[in-house]
DNA sequence: TGTACATCAGTGAACGCGCGTTCACTGATGTAC
DNA sequence: TGTACATCAGTGAACGCGCGTTCACTGATGTAC
């Protein structure tokens, strides 16, 4: 991403990017403004004509994950539509290949720190991604009798836990773990059991 | 943790509590050296009388962290031990209550990016505290019917992917998530529900 | 079409800061006789 | 019991470093006439 003249063209751009790469393989305390700019050819100083700082360009990766992120759920969630189990299990699947497409917004996201609440933009965005996935369990929840149906915000929360625990776990470089299953299969099985457990996938394999 | 001469007194064991109140609320990557020695009324140098330095001060704690946690897993597992399934429970709900009971030990195992290979003891540790959550789902997968049987790796995979979920994403103060239910809970049913579509418990509640 | 000028997007030097680590040192403690 | 001395566990000053942020500046671009 090298600027051709005095004027960089798209350092808006270039520096969220590289802020991504580097919160990628450095977490997101491990990254640095400076490092951002250095990697985009600019110095540190430019930073600071497209965002207030370091806060805030993290804040802006953060933002674009929510937003490809919903759209992606949404896209999951559409394409399995007519049935509530195909739905629900389209976002499982769309959550982890988020995670394992884009890194970066990933960690940005869920391990950054930043607050959902900290722009109203942010917040919006969030609410959104997250509400096609308790969109997805309330539809789900409707087959489940209702004495004996659990809340399901509960079960959304539940696959929710299991695939954030995989991400961590198994599907990024954790410390010594090495994942004696691909993910997605882990993810994908997990999940087949929980549902089986609801009764809402047949009782034998 | 004030001194009270020249001399600490039990500088070692202040400096591991001062790095774990430390990486509990800033995370493995805000904590410094210079900070745990403020806390302990003493000089950064003085450090390194008892560690090679910050890395091997983060490792001091997650090895502590490990011991704790195996010996944890092992009491809970010989306390359900006659029946696989109850100690397989709770293990499962030991964990849950090592990381909120010890969150600072947890991150720095979990977190901190040190590598369980560090050193032997760090290894050995790790090893028997993980070897438990194995034991625990390879006996109860002797109740299983062999052809449909998951290799037991798998279900502890998946248990081990919920619980950290849940601690990661309900059980610390994650940004803006809210949680709708107490992690214990969520647990609990989580794993129950988990267990029941393995047929391990009688498909009504 | 050319020129004057406003605006924009960078520079580069400087700042204060806290960090991890090193070093020669010194005060306190423990031990041998 | 007293003294000399070795060992241990701290000090404090210094280092080089990269960081985030600020500031007055300047080069490039776009626009009005």
């Amino acid at each position: 991403m090298a600027k051709q003249g005095y004027h960089h063209g798209n350092l808006r751009e270039a520096l969220v990017l590289g802020c991504l790469r580097l919160i990628e393989d450095k977490g997101p305390t491990g990254f640095s403004l400076s490092e951002a700019a250095r990697e985009a050819g600019v110095t540190p100083a430019a930073v600071y004509r497209h965002f207030e700082g370091r806060e805030d360009l993290i804040a802006e990766a953060a933002l674009q994950g929510y937003e490809i992120f919903a759209d992606l759920m949404e896209h999951a969630y559409d394409a399995g539509k007519p049935s509530p189990l195909a739905a629900f299990e389209a976002t499982g699947r769309a959550y982890l290949a988020f995670a394992s497409r884009f890194p970066g917004h990933y960690v940005a996201m869920f391990e950054s720190g930043i607050s959902i609440q900290r722009t109203p933009d942010l917040h919006r965005a969030a609410t959104r991604a997250l509400g096609v996935m308790e969109k997805a369990a309330t539809e789900l929840a409707q087959q489940i009798p209702p004495e004996k149906r659990p809340p399901p915000q509960m079960f959304s929360a539940h696959i929710w836990a299991m695939s954030h625990g995989v991400v961590e776990l198994f599907a990024r470089g954790s410390p010594g773990t090495k994942s004696p299953f691909p993910p997605e299969d882990l993810l994908e099985t997990g999940i087949g059991i929980y549902l089986r457990g609801l009764g809402l996938i047949a009782p034998d394999r």
